[in-house]
DNA sequence: GACTTAAATGCAACCGGTTGCAAAAATTAC
DNA sequence: GTAATTTTTGCAACCGGTTGCATTTAAGTC
């Protein structure tokens, strides 16, 4: 155990010859304090390499520092299904941490409608970071109720105003389907996310426009819909192979759905891009090692993860609402 | 907001008539406090749904019940490189959960040998987990010294005293080299970890013993090391295969050397599992989406993790040292 | 019933910061 | 040089828990 000499501002405030409350203000950075005082706390405070006791500090505060980042009771445990949440933890986790806020990971049951208030009251957490979920369009609502600070990811219903982070879902539908055509692809299918999602709906109309300005036609048996999920991303596919057994491409909405469907692809003896070519979205870190390397959307997701930290920070400390989308960019891998 | 009624002790002190103290030990339990007396409080905190300050206590006693989990500043980002420490994350995020600590995800810049200070002497954490990295050894010295709680995974050093949560290696290399045997493989590789961990050192054991007890001899040029990632594996690999070109199978200690292993050996023409099969080791979420699937040795991700979580709980509570090993698992894909 | 001992509760200080308000010191005004 | 201001600083209370010690209450002893 290390012993410090100096541990709290009151041993500063001592070997400096003035008060606590002097200590506490110049360290704060206050305008009450005179400048040559201030300096003087200030380099004592770094020769002794003084650290703030967090605790006392948020009790004083009444506040935390600390950010939820919200996940499911339901899963049990971390899974597959969970990897562009667990990607995205990272950057919010060292996001937080650039500005002094701590990241608390907290498991929601999402039959518990209070679950909010018990970190919210107790000042446990200032805010709540929200992803992709089934759940979160009932997550949204019951925050925006308490009127608790929370931020998502994704783009934010039209009548709703809270702080989002999204990547640039229009362009990247435009961008993946343009590859396919210039690859010489004829029948491309979309296979999305839940339909209901404003996301996915961006990502279709990027994917419409793009082969409207290549002068095809939108055929309604190339479109599918999945949860993102790769089970159900194999679902999917199998249907889109039914209903149109000669589409030579696919564009599909997660790295995850994309996986599974190459795997029905091969299930019935059809060849990965040979046949079909297949694009995924979002470019987890799964995605280089698929067979075949998956040719797909990355989401910046680090810096994703950043962003949500950031902005939902400056909505905590100066009220403004941001809705933040970041581009996106097409990796092409072997896939198509 | 919520405007809740009763927010502090201080609150139920005044509707159950007895003093803060009371209350404060009626919750904490404390046998001080008469059953009649305590059952009363107790039933009140329920009733208005009191939610304990964290700050507060945590001032008060002198600790924070929380936890860091130690990553890395050089990996600016996770990465495929960290998806075991992603996955374990996971469970040891739970288990904490459950224990009423909370988990904070800290990064250290390992050029800088006061990082542990920094958390412990402010009260930030209580105790550090530490996981596989080059880094280990390095830090697990540097907190024995200062004294500093912590827990590590994987094979604690045999003069060093700490507490520690492995799988069970020895059976690991065992069952893989026996299944592999079992298939009819008659030139077996081992593609290990770095040399100088215990744990690939025991798995080694599992190897040799599996092979001599199928009396057969063991072949230098079939042993090669890399670092468990990727790239390395690659490395090695293609180091086997000129070693040993008619090598038939190949135990491998990380799914990500395996499936970097499967990539070399597919570039040479040769084919999983038909030529050469290939057991990985951690069953990490992507092996099942490799190509082919991977066979692989089950660490149970989500317990280690929980029994990070709990063992290190246990050592800072009562300080009793516990090095845990768990049991793994032989799942059969298809690449062997 | 008085006296000792054990059990239950309360008082008040403490953890280490922050901050409203008063007091002291330094400036400015006349 | 003194009064009125303005700038700096300090005092003391507060945030919401925990806990050593004193005090009250209940039980046990003779």
């Amino acid at each position: 155990m290390s012993n410090k000499p100096v541990k709290t501002i009151a041993d500063i405030a001592r070997l400096a010859g003035v008060s606590k409350s002097t200590v506490s203000r110049a360290l704060n950075d206050s305008p009450l304090i005179g400048e040559e005082t201030k300096e003087r706390i200030q380099a004592i405070a770094r020769q002794y390499d003084y650290q703030i006791n967090a605790p006392a500090r948020r009790l004083s505060l009444k506040q935390s520092r600390t950010i939820a980042f919200v996940t499911h009771a339901y899963h049990k445990e971390f899974s597959v299904a969970d990897l562009f949440g667990l990607e995205i933890m990272g950057g919010v986790s060292s996001g937080l941490h650039a500005n002094g806020y701590d990241m608390l990971v907290i498991h929601v049951d999402p039959r518990d409608a209070q679950w909010a208030h018990q970190y919210l009251d107790t000042g446990r957490v200032d805010g709540f970071i929200l992803l992709t979920s089934t759940r979160k369009q009932s997550h949204i609502k019951t925050l925006l109720e308490m009127r608790a600070p929370f931020i998502a990811w994704g783009v934010p219903q039209p009548n709703q105003s809270y702080p989002s982070v999204t990547g640039d879902n229009f362009n990247g539908g435009k961008l993946a389907t343009e590859h396919l055509l210039k690859t010489g692809r004829e029948k491309i299918a979309f296979l999305g996310g839940p339909v209901e999602e404003l996301e996915v709906q961006q990502r279709y109309q990027g994917y419409e426009l793009a082969l409207k300005k290549a002068g095809r036609d939108i055929d309604p048996a190339l479109i599918a819909y999945g949860d993102f999920s790769n089970t159900s991303g194999a679902v999917a596919m199998r249907k889109l192979m039914e209903q149109a057994p000669d589409l030579d491409a696919v564009f599909v909405n997660s790295d995850l759905m994309a996986i599974a469907a190459m795997d029905v692809i091969r299930e019935v003896g059809r060849r990965v891009p040979d046949n079909i070519a297949v694009v995924g979205y979002d470019d987890l870190s799964i995605a280089e090692h698929s067979n075949p390397p998956l040719t797909t959307i990355r989401q910046n997701i680090p810096m994703a993860g950043k962003l949500l930290a950031q902005t939902l920070i400056q909505y905590l400390e100066t009220g403004v609402v941001t809705n933040v989308s970041i581009p996106v960019e097409l990796i092409v891998r072997q896939s198509a």
